[in-house]
DNA sequence: TTTAATGTTTAGCCTGGGCCAAATATTAAA
DNA sequence: TTTAATATTTGGCCCAGGCTAAACATTAAA
């Protein structure tokens, strides 16, 4: 089988991401790859092609890519990589939350099985990254869980932030400011009618007004539930 | 200017290693590059030609090449990056020293100045990486030290291992084996004839037969003395 | 049901960094 | 000083992974 080059990993990681995400999509056309490689749509087809060829992933043109449980595997040692490297860059080197990311993005590449065995070993053999997703088991088994979006959450209910979107540092910094990370408590105070901000409690103290495309960016449970599903 | 890519990185770590490396070399050509690098004589010209149209090397042809400061600057960086890693992947990670090398020089390319930063500040500023070589500094400035050779060494002096050549992973493993690594004290008891082997005692204890290859790569100071020059 | 809009693929090109084989310089030996 | 050995460079090629422009499919709207 050919080299597992870093872009052919970098596919598999934004075709499972659009699958199994916190949005997950009926169908991954190779415009949605495209769109979410940042690249343009032929780059796309043609790496969607290579893949097909190395049977990692399974493509009906005009309907969408799915990838072979070679691909998942891939994919998820690939986001195991990053989300260890990410948990590692802020616990262990005291990064902020909003460089993490970044980072990782670069190190997830090159890091041989011995450096993911012994950070995951520093790290106590963690489950959960500093944004609060899953990393997946050595073994490729990621755990599903069942979160509610903030912005859906109704007035009065106290929730615990779980998770929150890793993909833009600016919005995760000023996520940061409101003490918004995972396993602050949350209640929703008031919302204001038209779509408009809500007003939220954090943690004992502060109160903020939140605008519905943050708040749609971080996953809740109520308080006492673990969101598993 | 270009951008400095991983491959030009790697070129001019290589020539800086050939023009200050343990054993200088008078002139560095396209061919001990192509040498050390381990590609084809025409695509050590190639790249020598596009360095120096970068202005990172000068070329003169049948001669040999020299880094302009821009490319010592470049290469000193990249040094720097190997040298921390390494000593970070030892000594927080737990790593064995024969294996350090090859996991910096991965990691070297893509860490940010923030992690190089980091581990710098975790490692409390080291000056030494865990094979003895000085790491530069920041600013691009690197220790010159003098050491001898452990082969030349006479008998019955005893000298401390400054440094070990860090080239081979199987001699480090074998160096390892009989405890020979920096820092230790090493007597030659005796010098077989005819190029023969050093008889030696390593530290309190044991006594080795040590080939004259191997203890070529080994650098020592005579005991209390440090090895500036 | 035909047309327009949209999505996908093909064709052909580019860049970086390799390769080999052949041509050309230079140095060392006869 | 001529020849042989050795270095160096050139020319032409390959592969990965981008790109654009054009061709081709499909779905939605008229």
């Amino acid at each position: 089988m050919p080299v597992i080059s870093q872009a052919v990993q970098d596919y598999l990681k934004a075709i499972y991401k659009l699958l199994n995400g916190q949005d997950p999509v009926a169908s991954v056309t190779t415009s949605t790859v495209a769109e979410k490689m940042d690249v343009a749509a032929a780059s796309a087809t043609n790496m969607v092609k290579k893949l097909a060829e190395m049977k990692l992933v399974e493509h009906t043109p005009y309907q969408g890519v799915m990838l072979t449980a070679m691909g998942e595997k891939i994919a998820l040692e690939v986001i195991r990589h990053h989300r260890l490297l990410e948990l590692y860059l802020a616990e262990v080197l005291g990064y902020d939350l909003d460089r993490v990311d970044a980072e990782a993005e670069r190190l997830e590449h090159v890091i041989s099985e011995e450096f993911e065995d012994r950070i995951d070993m520093a790290l106590g053999h963690p489950t959960i990254d500093p944004h609060g997703a899953p990393i997946p088991s050595k073994e490729g088994e990621i755990e599903h869980r069942n979160y509610q979006v903030l912005s859906d959450v109704q007035s009065g209910r106290p929730v615990v932030i779980r998770q929150v979107s890793d993909q833009n540092p600016e919005m995760l910094r000023y996520m940061g400011s409101m003490g918004l990370r995972p396993n602050v408590v949350v209640v929703v105070i008031d919302r204001a009618p038209f779509n408009g901000p809500l007003q939220i409690e954090v943690g004992e103290g502060e109160q903020h007004a939140l605008g519905l495309e943050v708040a749609g960016h971080i996953y809740v449970t109520p308080v006492e539930e673990s969101g598993f599903a």
